[in-house]
DNA sequence: TGTTGTTTTGTTATACTATTACAGTTAAAC
DNA sequence: GTTTAACTGTAATAGTATAACAAAACAACA
């Protein structure tokens, strides 16, 4: 008997893509859920998206101000934790909590249970999706589950290649 | 077609259960590893792992640095950061990532994939385990995952009693 | 358009979490 | 008993995050 398979979509971003699209369909997909729920995007909050877009790799939240302020978008922690937390609340970035970091969604509009690949060597992270939720085969015992996190850590293929080097 | 069952045990830590016997029976073991293996279980390391296990809710590493110091085995942060990384690093404590915090291993000696059943109100946390774990589902395209975290937040049994009311 | 209520931004201050570095001590190995 | 490695004590500092409140921008509506 052959197992479920679980995985749904390759991790996008720790495999090669079209990275260009990849960003133009990330922000149109936020502005459009934007304008249909009524939430505002404002410069801060599409900036702050913009420079997560910029690659996989999941940054703090000072490397973001710091980007933010060279821009003169704001230089106070709660600009950048303000702005990190509306993309988070609405799906458009994640937080990585292995690296109190964030990354942009990289399946947005999808609402499935993702599972981060963190990369320990360069911070890329990926994001796999499984077909079939654990969060449906726990919780028994009356434990309610409301939110899961799922991280695996690890090494990227371009990490495990530079290590056999 | 049923759906394989995932859990092998119930979570210990939200379910009633003779919690002296759980304190008794995880600290032997500690005891039995260390000697076992030629690891030094000191007194800030016994008692830390004394403080974790008096009950099942995550401490932050400044909380059981506070009950250090109040009994004179230390009173600055890496005393207690030290002998946290000792427990997890053998696997007598867990981090739990979502919480920036600290509990015993529910389940010592086992070397499976936990599950941690997070209360976002009372912070008690459950640890489940996974019959199958899904670090073998994932890490197709080449990523090599060398650790997993999966951590549930949701409400305890006891808690979403008192919300009811 | 002006008024009003709500959301967002700016700013200060502070709290919380964690590590580096180095000196001193203790315990194991020989 | 000397050597060596592991652990502890301490100071200093780095990194992460939030509370609180004032000011500005915006939306809704009269
Ligand atoms: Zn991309
Ligand atoms: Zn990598
Ligand atoms: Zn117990
Ligand atoms: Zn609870």
């Amino acid at each position: 008997m052959k197992k479920p398979d679980r995985q749904e979509m390759p991790p996008v971003g720790l495999v090669a893509h079209d990275h260009a699209a990849c960003v133009a369909s990330a922000l149109a997909q936020a502005e459009t859920r934007c304008a249909q729920e009524g939430l505002r995007m404002t410069p801060v909050r599409r900036r702050t998206l913009e420079i997560l877009l910029e690659s996989h790799v999941a940054m703090g939240a000072y490397d973001v101000l710091a980007r933010l302020a060279a821009e003169g978008l704001g230089d106070k922690p709660p600009v950048a934790y303000r702005a990190l937390s509306f993309l988070v609340e609405h799906g458009f970035a994640h937080r990585i909590e292995k690296l109190n970091a964030f990354v942009a969604c990289s399946h947005p509009g999808e609402s499935h249970e993702a599972v981060f690949l963190i990369c320990r060597k360069c911070h890329k992270v990926g994001e796999a999706n499984l077909a079939q939720p654990i969060s449906g085969e726990i919780g028994h015992d009356g434990f309610r589950v409301e939110r899961m996190v799922i991280e695996a850590e690890g090494l990227c293929p371009d990490c495990q290649r530079l290590e056999a080097a």
